[in-house]
DNA sequence: CGGTAAGCGGACTGACCTGTCCGCTTCTGT
DNA sequence: ACAGAAGCGGACAGGTCAGTCCGCTTACCG
C-alpha cells in the first residue's frame, strides 16, 4: 500500500472518527450518509477507502476490540484481576451501544480472536486462584459482558465458585 | 366493533399465526411482506387489520406477555417458584428470539404492566422467604432474563443473596 | 337469487440505503 | 509552475420497505 495523500490521509482519518461517532450514537446500523455527512466528505469517499459498510464497521470495532484485548492483557497481571477487567469491558459497553453488535459481527476477525486469547488466559488464572467457576469458558465470560454493563455485581457473584 | 365477514376473520387470524411465526424466526423486524405471503393474503390486507406494523408486532407480543403473567401467577403459589419462574420465562426466550425486542418494544402497553405486577409479586415473596436479594426490582429481572436463557445458573445465583 | 356493503390484493408512491461511476478539482514531484 | 496522477463528491442505479388506493370479488341478508 502506497502512502495516501496528504488530504486523503485526513478524510480517512475523518471518517473513521465520525463512524466510530455514529455507531456509539445510532448504533451499528447508522447510514453511510450520515457517517460522511458527519465527516464532512461525500459518501463516494466513504466507500472509496472502505468497499462495504462492512468493511467500516470492522476498522471502527479494531481499535475497541484492541483497547480490550489490552485490558485483559494488563488485569492478567494483577490479583483479582478478572473481576476489574470484566468491570472495565461492562463499562466500555455500557458507554457504546454499539459495541455489543459490533464485536458479534467480527466474531471471526483476527483481532477478536486475540482478544479471546487474552481473556482466555485470564480466566484460566483467575480459575486457578479460585475466584470463578470451573466450567466458565471464554465466550461465557464474553457474552455476559453486555449483562454486566449493566448488573456487575449479578454477574461476577453468578461466576464465582458457589461457597458450598 | 360489529363482527368482521367470516373471511375477513379467518385472514386476521392467519396473519396473526403468521406474523408470529416470522418473527419467531427472522426477528421483529420481519417484513410484511413476508409475513403475508405466509398468511398467503395481500399485504393490503395486512395492513387493513393493523395500521402499521408496530401494532402488528404489539398484537403478537399481547398473547405471548399474557403467557408470561400467568406463568408468574402460578409461581407465585409454590414454594421456590421464583427460580421455577425465571427458567420457564428464559426457556421462552430462548425459544423464540423475537421476544427481547418485542416486549421491549411493547414497554408501555397495558399487558406488560401486567406482567410486571405480576413478576412484582412473586419478587417480593421470593424476597421475603430469603431467596432473593433485597435490593433487586422487577426490572431487574425482566432485564436478566434473556441472560438467564443462556447462562440460567449464573443469573439465579448472581439474584441470591450473598450467604456472607 | 340479487343487491350491496365489506373485503381483497396488487400496483403505486415515496423514503431510505448501499454501492458505482465519472467529470471536475486538488495535491505533489519535478 | 505545470503535468499528470490521485482523490473528490454528487448523480445515478437498483434494491427494500412501509403504507395508500382503488377496481374487482365475495360473503351476507332479505
Amino acid at each position: 500500500m502506497t502512502t495516501l495523500r496528504a488530504d486523503a490521509q485526513r478524510n480517512h482519518d475523518r471518517v473513521l472518527v465520525a463512524a466510530a461517532e455514529c455507531f456509539a450514537e445510532s448504533g451499528v446500523d447508522a447510514s453511510v450518509d450520515e457517517i460522511a455527512r458527519r465527516a464532512g466528505v461525500g459518501h463516494g469517499t466513504v466507500f472509496r477507502r472502505f468497499p462495504t459498510r462492512d468493511a467500516l464497521v470492522v476498522a471502527v470495532m479494531d481499535s475497541h476490540v484492541r483497547e480490550l484485548a489490552a485490558l485483559a492483557e494488563e488485569a492478567r497481571a494483577e490479583p483479582g484481576g478478572f473481576a476489574r477487567f470484566v468491570r472495565h469491558a461492562a463499562a466500555a459497553y455500557a458507554q457504546n451501544r454499539s459495541l455489543v453488535e459490533g464485536i458479534t459481527r467480527c466474531r471471526d476477525t483476527p483481532q477478536v480472536g486475540e482478544l479471546r486469547e487474552a481473556v482466555q488466559k485470564l480466566v484460566r488464572k483467575a480459575q486457578s486462584a479460585g475466584e470463578v467457576r470451573r466450567d466458565v469458558t471464554v465466550e461465557d465470560v464474553l457474552a455476559l459482558i453486555p449483562t454486566a454493563s449493566r448488573y456487575p455485581d449479578v454477574i461476577l457473584d453468578g461466576l464465582r465458585p458457589r461457597s458450598l
